[in-house]
DNA sequence: CGAATTTGTTTGCTACCCAAACAATCTCCA
DNA sequence: TGGAGATTGTTTGGGTAGCAAACAAATTCG
């Protein structure tokens, strides 16, 4: 019954791709957070974006953003430069550290990839994620 | 990039799945989580079950089921039984109070899911469904 | 210039999750 | 049968993630 209900299937899904995510790094004697990894990718591709774009981009509240990117700065992977034409804004980087764990992150999390998607082929992954994506929009303008 | 890693797309679509469902509820004046709506189906399914029997259905873990039991109990919507013939468990059920919120909660999650699936077809829901349900197993014994 | 808006931060609240420790109870076996 | 070990529910403590409201600093716009 209630495994008929797309929203059970997704949150099911979500939980234990949620710990394969985390079991991978932890093996690798590494901690990440899936939601760290976003962030530290848009970083990496939009260097000198604002806090404000970084939570728009990432669909959260940008108070939510603070202490994770507080984080990610403690432990070195990030900068808040101060920005040359506004004095409101913070441009955000990473560091050279932060390129170099990134690196080593988007391995951990391809093989995390290739596990979860053991079961499916290519054509069925790819069909999964345009079906999650058509969701996403049905639901909300998250 | 990251919109081509089926777990980004997971987690996205989840939270905007989340969100509606509490927007549901809100509208109709109601306050209710997924995963209370989630235990109260399993509980009236399975009348006499025990908490650790309940946390393995939903994959949690026995601790993190008291709150939400006491929650729900608080609100009147479940009661926990002496066991007759196991004095360490409590046999879960529903109150008749809790039976008549569920029928009005199965109705709005049944409108909820119609509004998620509302880009989909009938089969590629069902497709989606049965695709999510095969990257769990393949992502761990969750 | 002054009012309104934007940005980042802080504070406070909620939900969810786990691990470890504990008392009560049950099981099992020597 | 008596005690050792396992199980159950609870409590405590810690961590992540999310929002809303209020605030100061800075910008924009009338």
């Amino acid at each position: 019954m209630l495994t008929q209900l797309l929203g059970y299937g997704l949150r099911r899904a979500q939980s234990a791709v949620f710990a394969d995510f985390a079991s991978t790094f932890a093996r690798a004697g590494e901690t990440l957070t899936p939601g760290e990894f976003g962030l530290l990718v848009l970083v990496e591709r939009n260097a000198g974006l604002s806090q404000m774009a970084l939570s728009r981009a990432l669909a959260i509240d940008r108070s939510t953003l603070v202490p994770i990117l507080n984080r990610l700065q403690a432990r070195g992977f990030l900068v808040r430069h101060a920005s040359p034409t506004d004095g409101r804004t913070h441009a955000l980087a990473l560091t050279p550290a932060g390129e170099k764990a990134l690196a080593k992150f988007a391995r951990l999390v391809k093989a995390h990839e290739k596990r979860i998607t053991a079961g499916l082929s290519a054509a069925e992954t790819r069909a999964l994620i345009e079906l999650l994506e058509r969701v996403r929009t049905a639901a909300g303008p998250l």
